[in-house]
DNA sequence: GTCCATGCAAATGATTTGCAGTATC
DNA sequence: GATACTGCAAATCATTTGCATGGAC
């Protein structure tokens, strides 16, 4: 997947911003690997390819920087690291939504895409009033390698 | 809430752990506030009333195994804080889901009880083979005091 | 009495920040 | 040329761990 350098520019100029070397490369490192969910720590591997010479500072600081444009989402497994993946600002509507598949005995992350939600928050803002406007489905179990289609329970 | 002291107490014997004053009081301090999501922090405040030499380090120890044992369970509003709240160990079947309605504006947390995504489960397992046993649902929007109910999108 | 559990203090490790030099516009 | 950005190193801060003592069974 490629990213659409123009927008992300008109996006970060149209905000006073500067456009940076690093800056693109971190989003074309992120777009470039639409499948994984980054650690800060990926992207400044893959980053380093094309601009040896960047700081994990500043990799740390433009994750955030692209997270506030929506350009980049981050997620968070409970594995203590903050990870990332393509965002919604670049995607039309941004109501694209996928979920998060998460095999609790090897790790392994998988995206399932899905908007089933849309009638939960509905529901929601019938019952309490709240107004939902995004939402985080993480759903753990067994992946079809580690078990996932056997029927009885084996825990240790 | 009180928890089920006697239960808790078998299921740490069970397993040859020991029944301590300060893994009790954690396990009640919890309990005692099922509305509020704890950090670590805030659960050693709550135990040094009854248990005033209590470490934190303890606190972290503790926790940690109240999780391993599902009495507790964990939650990551990504706020730089690991929250706890009760978990289903003493409740029967375990499947009472609750959701959690997280206020983008003033950051108050509610939740909701819900079993709709058994659906989303089953058409998972059908759809990939794998075989969800657990899940966690994040919805965040404006909560009725940041003008949840209006209808316009306001957004900055 | 035997281990497991605790408290304290020190260590860890992801992320943040201060500051002087650098690049964008 | 002004100002925002970067790299480096030091700081932060929630959480973990080592170790000697204390408590549960």
């Amino acid at each position: 997947m490629a990213v659409d350098r123009e927008s992300a520019e008109r996006l970060l100029k149209d905000k006073g911003l500067k456009v940076t070397r690093q800056r693109m490369a971190v989003l074309e490192a992120i777009a470039a690997c639409p499948k994984e969910h980054l650690t800060a720590e990926e992207i400044f591997e893959l980053v380093k390819v094309d601009c040896p010479d960047i700081g994990l500072a500043t990799v740390y600081r433009t994750i955030q920087l692209l997270g506030s444009l929506h350009l980049i989402d981050r997620i968070n497994f409970d594995d203590g690291f903050v990870r990332y993946e393509m965002g919604s600002a670049l995607e039309g509507t941004g109501r694209h939504r996928h979920h998060h598949l998460i095999c609790i005995k090897c790790g392994r992350v998988l995206s399932f895409q899905d908007d089933l939600l849309e009638e939960l928050e509905e529901k929601i803002t019938g019952a309490t009033g709240f107004r939902v406007v995004n939402h985080e489905v993480k759903l753990y179990g067994y992946c079809v390698e580690c078990g996932g289609d056997l029927i009885e329970e084996k825990r240790e």
